[in-house]
DNA sequence: GGTGTGACCAGCT
DNA sequence: AAGCTGGCCACAC
């Protein structure tokens, strides 16, 4: 049984990301279970924050790779800035080489949820 | 325990 | 083709 709660789960796979690889709030979803639970995710990177341990959450963007949960690291350019620095090629806030940097959870992680 | 929320996604107009 | 609306699930108050 898993005590921890979905959250723990988004946690734990977000912190697994590879420097240099993001992914996208919905392969998060559907690598838990949880396909249609997309928006739960983006919220568990909300609580991110309130958490103590540091999590990489600007390595999670949109299907479309865009940087649409810059607003909540404080300052606008902080996600970005992060992403570049990993390598990101970013323009109007959207990753451009987001297809050779996207990490499927679902593809590189073995363990499986239940 | 019910209501509201949320950094999405897919479908419809 | 592009924009918008709704639905969805799990958590916090």
């Amino acid at each position: 049984m898993r005590n921890e709660s979905f959250f723990y789960k988004v946690y734990d796979v977000v912190s697994e990301i590879p420097y240099g690889k993001v992914t996208s709030y919905g392969a998060i979803a559907n690598f838990l279970g949880t396909k249609r639970s997309a928006r739960m995710v983006g919220w568990a990177l909300n609580q991110t924050k309130t958490q103590l341990e540091s999590i990489p959450a600007h390595r999670v963007v949109n299907r479309n790779g865009m940087l649409t949960g810059k607003q909540h690291f404080g300052a606008n350019d902080l996600m970005r800035q992060l992403l570049e620095s990993e390598g990101a090629i970013i323009v109007n806030d959207k990753i451009i080489n987001f297809d050779e940097m996207f990490w499927d959870p679902a593809r590189e992680l073995s363990f499986e949820p239940k």
